[in-house]
DNA sequence: GTCTATAATTCGATAGAC
DNA sequence: GTCTATCGAATTATAGAC
């Protein structure tokens, strides 16, 4: 375990600074500073800077979606399920905002890191939100909880309505300013408004 | 006009390579190239980098919201401004996705600059989306057209169900390729989706 | 206004001692 | 494994001729 600690706090280094300032705005430099380690480890332990950013995006991915479920999901009904997922959702959005900023800016920029990435990135089907939410609504209308609706739209509107607000949300801060205390409030109303209708379109009463 | 042809080469490239590499992957060079000129003119037009990328941010957002609207809109019934607006947004979108990108991103990097391009850009509710949008719901839910619904709510659902897909695309791409073709029917149904949500989420039967 | 040539700097990478 | 010292490439910016 030890020997490891110094090529782990390079990584979470390298995660931070490429996070924050992009591939090409990124100094090794920096990262050696962040990590407290000398510059020349960096090349030792990860050989180049292109490597490093590699490895940097796959172990971002990796630990994208790492605890929004939990078991405690199972054996909600879909409504409940729904608001819930929202719920933590958008909490885990709100931490990891800079991260999907990052990963959709330098994934658009580079197909062939977008290809290395996406094909070492195994998706399993019971536990990434993908395959967990169209599991539940073949379930939830086989049960009649909720009319039948496409997957693909389903978790489209869902992901556009969840993640949107975080990616605009530096624009969005200095158009309308707001303290924390203020940017809290809003994600409380923008989670109930999600819900709301998002609910409403697949409740069965009501078409 | 003849004189500021060059400046305008200069921008029009400065735009194109900017948007595709970002800030710190643009090279002065490729700008250069890209508009047929010497680098030297770059610094004899623009004086460096930093001043370029600034205007070109100045740009871009002033060229943002420059088409979407036209007066026949106007007279629709909201209804029918909603399915046109979103019909509208989409193809434009579509065509300036990577322009948005660029903002979100580089803006979100750069508070200073984001500070100076949000206070120069002066935002005229006649002509722009938001303040277009708002006053179409206030008419509309004084018709009974609608019912009332917040401003801020409806705008910020339209606008992440509208952007999100494009800003993501690259992605989407990488995991359900899709070639041009195929991408034009998944537009076109999502254009079809989004309205269907929104307009049965306001309209007045059926609460 | 435009060009060539080059200065000045930054940065990734490596050599080699310990 | 870690450090110091330094190389060499890339890149922005400028000096000065035309």
């Amino acid at each position: 375990m030890k020997e490891k600690q110094v090529e782990q706090d390079i990584m979470n280094a390298a995660v931070k600074v490429f996070v924050e300032k992009g591939k090409d705005g990124a100094r090794m430099q920096e990262i050696a500073d962040a990590a407290g380690v000398n510059k020349m480890l960096l090349h030792y332990y990860f050989k180049d800077k292109d490597t490093l950013f590699l490895e940097v995006l796959k172990k971002i991915v990796a630990d994208l979606y790492d605890d929004v479920f939990s078991e405690d999901l199972a054996g909600l009904p879909f409504k409940e399920f729904l608001y819930v997922f929202i719920d933590r959702h958008f909490d885990f959005l709100n931490k990891k905002k800079a991260a999907f900023q990052f990963l959709l800016w330098e994934l658009s920029r580079n197909r062939a890191v977008l290809k290395d990435v996406v094909a070492e990135s195994y998706i399993d089907p019971d536990t990434n939100p993908f395959g967990i939410i169209s599991a539940r609504l073949d379930e939830a209308a086989a049960k009649g909880e909720i009319r039948r609706v496409g997957h693909a739209d389903f978790i489209m509107n869902l992901f556009s309505l969840d993640l949107f607000m975080f990616i605009a949300l530096p624009v969005i801060r200095e158009i309308y300013p707001m303290d924390d205390e203020k940017l809290a409030t809003v994600i409380k109303q923008r989670k109930a408004e999600v819900f709301r209708l998002l609910w409403n379109d697949i409740k069965k009463d009501c078409v």
